[in-house]
DNA sequence: ATGAAAGCGCTAACAG
DNA sequence: CTGTTAGCGCTTTCAT
């Protein structure tokens, strides 16, 4: 508000804390003008090369950097991408799944080393189509969703809108959105499958069928179970939500309900372990009495009690794949969904048979 | 490069794509000026009420959002406030203790209470002080940087060219940066004091005590010792790092060639999960024969094999804390560093005398 | 109550 | 090779 003065506060004083250094000083203290030290600085050849490493050295020394907004202003053009993470409206859940989190970082590593900034914030999950505001206010050049969320259809539109995004997700039948995710078909599958092999028969399935990833986990479930010669019990199924917060008091009385099955596919290593400890308070052992599947392989997947047998998804790969997909939107490709595969990682909560 | 077409791309045809709205486009069709406009958006009180709601409305309708990149070029404002990760260089470690990630949620979530955007990034962590870049490029406001890794030097630097700069971490003698943090010595005090609490005399230490917050855990460490009447036995203490990666081999090694101890203090949940399964390995059961505490607990804590007795830090309020001391800083505010309270929270692996 | 014009810090024609 | 000039999309005096 009260801060017009114009071109004072020069290089005289000792109390220059405030106005950040910009090219016309630096152009000033080399005797050149602007253009030449924006050219310089950003190593055309239309400029003396001698000149050049004189203005480059000068704002080295000064500390001097570039004023991005300034510049994206005036080139059109923009580094940063939003990553965005859903949360629970109703629970007001922070971000906190591990594997949410795991992305997340793992994104950062792959716009950093491409050059890009990473907007984070999170959106309402019930209005997934909120996060178009990154692209529409120019404060980022496209969107990352991590999850699909209830909403497929918001996302449809997004994207009809011509909005550049991409989701971490499944891929879901007349998807108009670019999705990368793993392969929860096939994940599903190999869960239930080795559940199977282990001689269980009463598989529960836990985990909310309404989202888009977990629906294409029980198909897998629902296969391997096919494959086996049985059918899909809906009294085995439980759709328990990802926040633990939520899911905990749903778990327990699942398990408590649940005296005859004997393994459990559950949809995120976080729900194994509430399961895990369901199970233990209803008086069962893991893996003897009830063997425990979970999803993601997080780090600390290995260190849990017991460690989680669990279905391993591409998180070092999906940063990459999900920057690579958006910047390829960007380039006017037309990129489609991408599945990436999984596999079962085996340790002792549904350890293999021999063990 | 190629896109110099000036105000064409109207109304007229069906296929505009590209270009994004701005105020120009709203004025021409509210019939008004851009000055108006503006006014109408900003709600000022100079422009008709009839006018200003039949701008807004014309702007909503058109999913008109303004650009940010401009607004602040012109005002000299920004709400972007950086929040850099650092990592490993050595080992390139990506962002992935639960501890920090935590942290960043916890943030996020009060930068977005407080309507700032944030832009996360890493940075090596032997040069924390190129995380200025985001402040001198204007690209943020102020910087929160995680940890202080073994760089207190650099942090003073940035603090004396008048970064605005907050750092999670503790607080160190002659420190010019702002802190917040929490009570380490304490948190350190606290677990060793449990263990000797339950007969245990030959207590370890694991972590870097370059690092200034596990400098001061070791003051609460020795703190303890001292008041009952121990001295501190370098051969007990292991200067392992925080990233799994390469903390695993030498806490492997530490726990096969010390069979003489009966706890250990561990300065991360993650290395506690690694000396329990090294403890393990070599032939010692958790909590019998050896009683370990971590620090942080962290969500997963609760769920570990045995679940972790352990410091439990204030993430939640961490983010709130930190957010407001750089705001504070930027109003001109001298905040000091800021020490918050912590606890132990007991569970198995260490747990009350009576279990 | 509204419009015209200037300018935030930078880049890119366009002249020299 | 270098300087002058115009303008990115917006806000804000200054005139109406």
């Amino acid at each position: 508000m009260a801060k017009s003065k114009k071109t004072a506060e020069g290089s005289e004083g000792g109390g220059a804390e405030q106005r950040r250094l910009q090219m016309v000083d630096i152009a000033r203290l080399a005797g050149v003008s602007v253009s030449t030290v924006s050219r310089a600085l950003n190593g055309s050849d239309l400029v003396n090369a001698e000149t050049r490493q004189r203005v480059a050295d000068l704002a080295r020394s000064l500390n001097y950097s570039i004023n991005f907004g300034a510049r994206n202003l005036r080139l059109q053009e923009n580094k940063t991408v939003a990553v965005v993470v859903p949360f629970d409206a109703a629970s007001r859940q922070h971000i906190s799944d591990p594997f949410f989190l795991s992305i997340v970082g793992s994104i950062a590593d792959a716009l950093t080393d491409r050059g890009y900034d990473m907007l984070l914030s999170r959106v309402d999950a019930e209005r997934l189509d909120l996060a178009s505001h990154w692209f529409d206010s120019g404060k980022a050049i496209g969107v990352i969703l991590i999850g699909q969320w209830r909403h497929h259809d918001q996302l449809n539109e997004m994207a009809a809108r011509k909005l550049p995004l991409v989701v971490w997700g499944g891929e879901m039948p007349q998807q108009l959105y670019c999705s990368v995710g793993g392969d929860n078909v096939l994940g599903g599958l190999l869960a239930t499958r080795h559940l199977l092999s282990l001689g269980r028969r009463r598989v529960a399935f836990i985990g909310d069928a309404n989202l888009p990833e977990v629906w294409l986990r029980r198909e897998g479930y629902v296969q391997a179970l096919a494959e086996a010669g049985l059918t899909a019990d809906p009294a085995l199924e439980l759709p328990a939500p990802f926040e633990p917060g939520v899911a905990t008091g749903v778990v327990q009385g699942f398990c408590a309900a649940r005296q005859d099955i004997d393994a459990v596919v559950c949809c995120s290593d976080v729900l194994a372990l509430l399961t895990i400890q369901a199970l233990r308070a209803s008086g069962r052992s893991v893996p003897q009495d009830v063997a425990v599947v979970g999803y993601d392989d997080m780090p600390l997947a290995a260190y849990c009690d017991p460690p989680l047998t669990t279905v391993h998804q591409p998180v070092a790969e999906a940063g990459a794949e999900l920057v690579e997909a958006l910047l390829g939107q960007l380039r006017g490709e037309r990129a489609g969904p991408r599945t990436m595969p999984v596999y079962l990682k085996l340790r002792q909560s549904a350890p293999q048979s021999g063990a």
